[in-house]
DNA sequence: TAATGAGTGTTATGAAATAACATAATAGGA
DNA sequence: TCCTATTATGTTATTTCATAACACTCATTA
């Protein structure tokens, strides 16, 4: 977890961009949750002592820490995930369990070599590419 | 277009529902429209006689039709779009041009087979799966 | 006819995100 | 050093997206 926030100062660093306060705080929180945060349960807690602090504080540190790659935003539902990989570039898939909320971080190379192609083949140039999944992690399956 | 509501019925039929007149309304709008629709752009234009409507009425049907297949939500920016192919379960990605905005429809059978799988070895079990692109249509790219 | 269930109308509210403008800190260049 | 441009933050207010809660209608059926 340390070691993330020092990676995180590295990447920063190699960017030409700094790590600034309100964003280590913000990712603080984050690599400390075990599952996806919503932004306003970040804005509660990014201020000075863990006080609450404004929507555009958190909002434009989010918007950062996403185009280093260091936080992956979850779409389907508007959450916010810590990377534990500090800040690929290739593409990932998000899977997030119906059941404890937990997220996992896959690489899917292939598949978004396939889905390009696909895109390709219809004179569609892709550029972005946002893959989510919902089901039941291997924990929960255990469980039930 | 008509032949779309007329899918759209048949399909309600069978799955013992009903393709009430909000309903219809919503779909039309969303049939008749070259891109990808907020929310709130169909409540002002889904009442009686093309005024406006309140969020629930609108919000309503889209659920209804997205269960059924016949309108797709696009996660990245709360869009929707009526989908072309009436009411298909298997899953599609959906690739948003960043100039026209304009959506296209791409089926993946064989990409969802490599997630599910991916997701597998890692214990997950996929029960939904959104795949959205970003980047250039064709059209766009010829026209540049 | 009562009771059920599905669907709608309406009001109000909650949750997510951004606009706009002021202020502060920082880094170069003269 | 001083000026200036840049980058980032603070602050207020607002916009955009979505749902809760409750009353009402209408068709089905016991
Ligand atoms: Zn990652
Ligand atoms: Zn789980
Ligand atoms: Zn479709
Ligand atoms: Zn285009």
């Amino acid at each position: 977890m340390h070691d993330l926030i020092r990676e995180a100062e590295a990447l920063c660093q190699r960017a030409g961009m700094t790590l600034t306060a309100p964003r280590r705080r913000v990712l603080e929180i984050l690599a400390a949750s075990d599952t996806p945060m919503k932004a306003y349960d970040l804005i509660s807690k990014a201020g000075e002592d863990g006080r609450a602090t404004k929507p555009p504080t958190v909002y434009r540190a989010l918007d950062f820490l996403c185009q280093l790659g260091l936080v992956h935003r979850i779409e389907q539902d508007a959450t916010f995930v810590a990377c534990n990989h500090a800040g690929h570039t290739q593409p990932v898939a998000l899977f997030v369990c119906n059941s404890c909320l937990k997220a996992t971080e896959v690489a899917y190379d292939d598949v978004a070599q396939m889905l390009e192609s696909a895109a390709l083949t219809r004179g569609f140039q892709l550029q972005r590419l946002v893959i989510e999944g919902r089901g039941q992690c291997q924990d929960c399956a255990l469980a039930a």
